[in-house]
RNA sequence: GCCCCCAUCGUCCAGCGGCCGAGGACGCCGCCCUUUCAAGGCGGAAACACGGGUUCGAAUCCCGUUGGGGGUGCCA
């Protein structure tokens, strides 16, 4: 990779290359995973380029620090680059360069206007943007000048765009705007055209918001360069659930929160690649593989798309029941050390989740679910959640006695989930109850809630000693604790508050 | 305000003038399976924004209206 952060030229060849284009101002939003995406499966699919250029033009905003989150997790969502990262501010003597020709030719000027003159100027205009002030003072460079394009006054700018087709915008409706700071940092628009010119992109592939400046891109580039425009994409932007884009401020779109709650990254790609685009047999399970053989640029649809994060996590959910189970149990792994997970670190025994991880995969729609499944192997001290003790034991009047019965059964009994099962129907019977009626008691008391696990491999795993323990903790708290009002309290087996 | 984009179930997509009495998926509801919860199976409710054209025929094409969104920075 290129440490000068020059491009290398084109090759010359019909060989599409794109080019995703973040600034690093933040984490990396779901809206831009689809971006790079897109680009990417269309590079992987023509056997084109894909670049990575970072645009940190702004230097308030941009830190370093970004940059790498960035990288990262492009990497998780396996989307590599061909080239980069370059970095915009490492290439800033391209864009004096083009400053000077444009200022050279006659298409761009000086101009020392502050926003407020040209507001002041300009609030009572019919046609809004920046009047023009500056177009014939003939200035010179200085402090507190900066560069404006000279935006022809009358004609058409057409963009070609493969999603939405042409769309005209009038000259008139342009302003002369700005492409060069006062503090001689380049705007983007310039820095773009520049670099996409100069790293040969023949294809734009970005979100729809960049839609408005692309005329201006198009205005500099005919004065810019004499090879041909790339083609433009813009894609529909990704909105809430109020419609409006998604936006780091407001709205969760951070990829990297989705990885560490436990997302795959295979099934972000599926859910994401399907969030503008779908593949002519309607199919909606697929691998990053056949995204990229089926994407088509054309096929993409024009209107704005909600992100669902329940969809998401069913997309997840099928992608972790389809793992192996060893890869599963791999990476849940990550989420059953500390300090994710809710129990000491020393507490945690791998071999004892992976007996139930067969019964805990087919449960989770994310690898964060995990530890809250097998919670009841490894906290310490065991916590029971108060509101299932109320419901399942305070509240059944019953509920004593199915734990007496279990206790006397389950004490001298081989300690299987068959056994316990036969066990448990055993008393079932003689309770007058079904079986799902029974083990609510003992499923409370020994596991600490209401639902989770399947129960009777559960106790195997977690063994006779603590469940038959538990289960008489639990007895005690019936006998001090049971309310009317079924808010019980069982202090001598609650873990906390 | 001005410029631009968009408009099919709550949501994501299918639909490219007759195959639409509008299809799939998520979510929701019901039933089955079942030791809880999931998973799985079966079934159900649920949409072409409105108004004009064009056409023998329009969810599909055109115009308008309405609604939503984006842009309007010396941010990207």
């Amino acid at each position: 990779m290129p440490v000068d952060g020059q491009a290398p030229q084109p090759a010359g060849g019909r060989l599409p290359r794109v080019r995703f284009a973040p600034s690093p101002t933040g984490y990396v939003h779901v809206g831009g995973a689809r971006t790079a995406l897109y680009n990417w499966c269309f590079a992987r699919q023509q056997g084109g380029a894909f670049v990575l250029r970072i645009e940190d033009t702004d230097r308030q905003r941009s830190e370093a620090s970004w940059e790498s989150g960035i990288l990262s997790a492009l990497e998780w969502l396996g989307i590599t680059w061909d080239e980069g990262p370059y970095r915009q501010s490492e290439r800033s003597g391209l864009y004096s360069d083009a400053a000077a020709r444009l200022l050279a030719g006659g298409h761009a000027y000086y101009c020392s206007c502050r926003r407020d003159e040209i507001d002041a100027r300009t609030k009572d205009n019919p046609v809004p943007g920046y009047d023009g002030f500056c177009r014939d003072r003939g200035l010179g460079p200085g402090p507190g000048r900066a560069v404006r394009f000279r935006v022809p006054d009358e004609g058409v700018t057409v963009v070609r765009d493969l999603v939405r087709g042409d769309v005209e915008f009038a000259n008139s409706t342009i302003e002369d705007f700005v492409v060069v700071k006062s503090n001689g940092d380049p705007l983007f628009v310039l820095a773009v055209v520049v670099d996409d010119e100069a790293m040969g992109i023949t294809h734009v592939i970005r979100a729809e918001e960049h839609l408005p400046t692309t005329p201006k891109a198009v205005l500099l580039w005919g004065v810019l360069s004499d090879a041909p425009l790339p083609a433009f994409a813009h894609l529909p932007v990704l909105v809430n659930e109020k419609r409006q884009k998604l936006s780091k401020r407001r709205d969760k779109v951070a990829v990297e929160d989705y990885r560490d709650e436990g997302y795959l990254p295979e099934a972000m790609v599926n859910y994401l690649g399907l969030l503008g685009w779908s593949p002519a047999d309607g199919r909606e399970l697929l691998t990053r593989d056949e995204l990229v053989a089926g994407f088509r640029l054309d096929e993409v649809n024009r209107s704005p798309a909600f992100f669902d994060e329940k969809r998401l996590a069913h997309f997840n959910g099928v992608y972790i029941r389809a793992l192996e189970l060893d890869e599963f149990v791999r990476r849940a792994l990550t989420f059953c050390s500390s300090p994710r997970a809710p129990w000491p670190p020393e507490r945690f025994d791998e071999r004892a989740f992976r007996r139930l991880a067969p019964l805990v995969q087919e449960r989770v729609a994310t690898l964060g679910e995990v530890p809250g499944m097998i919670e009841f192997l490894f906290d310490e001290p065991f916590r029971l959640d108060p509101d299932a003790f109320a419901k399942a034991i305070g509240g059944d009047s019953g509920a004593a006695g199915i734990l007496r019965a279990a206790i006397a059964r389950l004490e001298g009994c081989s300690w299987d989930a068959d056994t316990l099962r036969a066990e448990m129907a055993a008393i079932a019977d003689s309770s007058g109850r079904k079986l799902a009626k029974a083990q609510a008691p003992v499923r409370v008391a020994a596991l600490g809630r209401g639902v989770g696990l399947p129960l009777f491999e559960s106790l195997e795993v977690l063994g006779r000693e603590r469940a038959l323990e538990r289960l008489a903790a639990a007895l005690d708290g019936t006998a001090l604790f049971s309310g009317a009002d079924g808010a019980v309290r069982p202090a001598s087996v609650a873990g906390g508050a």
